[in-house]
DNA sequence: ACATTGTTTAACCATAAGGTCAAAGATAAT
DNA sequence: ATTATCTTTGACCTTATGGTTAAACAATGT
């Protein structure tokens, strides 16, 4: 593979990605990524021989870019605490800079969930689970947070780190009304959604 | 109007309803609405003339129908820790029964948010927050909620109810994992995050 | 210089998809 | 019964779209 090579490549993948992340599979047009990338379509099929193929790389690259950005905080060496805060910062950040990828995310999955499952045969989710109840056991106790509150406690965290870009139309058309700036929004989220979590896991008083 | 017309009008309504909750406006072939409705693709084209007027009735009346349920919060004569424990049980509730809509909402939000613009000009934002400040005063400053926080507080429940079903593939995918069911945690959910949000905002050492 | 291999293009193909039309069936009004 | 109106259909049209092909064009090796 010379450099031409990787340098057409390159640009049709590259097209291809902004092209999927904005019409989604369905929408994207073979002949709108070929003009974005300043080819020919018929090189698009030299590449990737189908529209399918072309969107499964583009699709995994991303969704792996994106599950990535978990990892840390299963290694993180932080206590609880700290790991939340660390994961608002991080990962609002993240996503300020990357706002497509959960709308196209969640959408291609739901649309196809089978290809959230190929993505997941390759990670042991409970061995990470019990990683981070050992990591973090005497916290959890201390918390009073049970087992089965945990996948409660992680899918709140997502949530409130994802959401607003999942429904950033909606956000952004209610923020305007009352004259919100939604990246201001995103800033103040990092600090307010570690705070929140933080402080609804110290008021004790779980249990029924 | 007949009876006979209301009635394939009303199963074409349905048949395309069906079809684009689950394919989305791009993903949705009219030849799919008609074969499900029964009928010849020109009968499609004799009631709703284009894809694009059919799909807007049925996107106006799912959208309509969705964030009606959050207007009880605005009248509802609830002190705030009823009314957010009234609203995460209602409205789970009503997701569940109608888990695709978020996803398909979302979706389509985003690939063109004029459709949202469009539904929020009858609302006046405004009015509500000024109402909900008003019936929450004194609450708000038990708790020590400032004005600025509060698109925080609402989008964080918003996100709580709502993120499960809009990423319902991936949830599913990983609670299959840990033997979870769905449904469960759900139900779950109506406590865990009125609690949860309730907790987070009893603490009072919220600002800086 | 020549063959080989890899890259790019213009022209083409088949089909799927949204949409139209003229005519046949119903229904109701006079 | 006849006309007028509304509903339904099968056949058809046009365009968009994913995909193919044969040939031109490079680059590389011998």
């Amino acid at each position: 593979m010379t450099e031409t090579d990787k340098q057409t490549e390159e640009r049709i993948f590259d097209a291809a990605t902004d092209v999927f992340l904005d019409k989604g599979m369905d929408g994207a047009r073979m002949q709108d990524i070929a003009n974005r990338a300043n080819i020919n379509k018929a090189l698009l099929h030299y590449y990737y021989r189908t529209k399918d193929k072309l969107f499964e790389a583009v699709f995994e690259k991303i969704a792996g870019k994106v599950f990535s950005r978990f990892a840390p905080i299963f290694d993180e060496n932080l206590s609880l605490e700290d790991k939340i805060r660390f994961f608002f910062n991080e990962h609002i950040s993240f996503l300020q800079n990357n706002p497509r990828l959960p709308a196209f995310i969640l959408n291609e999955i739901n649309r196809n969930p089978a290809r959230f499952r190929k993505l997941m045969n390759n990670i042991d989710i409970n061995k990470l689970w019990i990683m981070l109840e050992k990591q973090h056991k005497e916290e959890l106790a201390a918390y009073n947070i049970s087992r089965d509150m945990i996948p409660q406690l992680m899918t709140t965290i997502a949530s409130m780190s994802v959401f607003p870009f999942a429904a950033r139309g909606i956000f952004e058309g209610i923020f305007e009304r009352i004259d919100l700036d939604f990246n201001d929004y995103l800033d103040d989220r990092k600090k307010f959604a570690a705070d929140f979590v933080i402080k609804a896991l110290k008021n004790r008083e779980i249990g029924e």
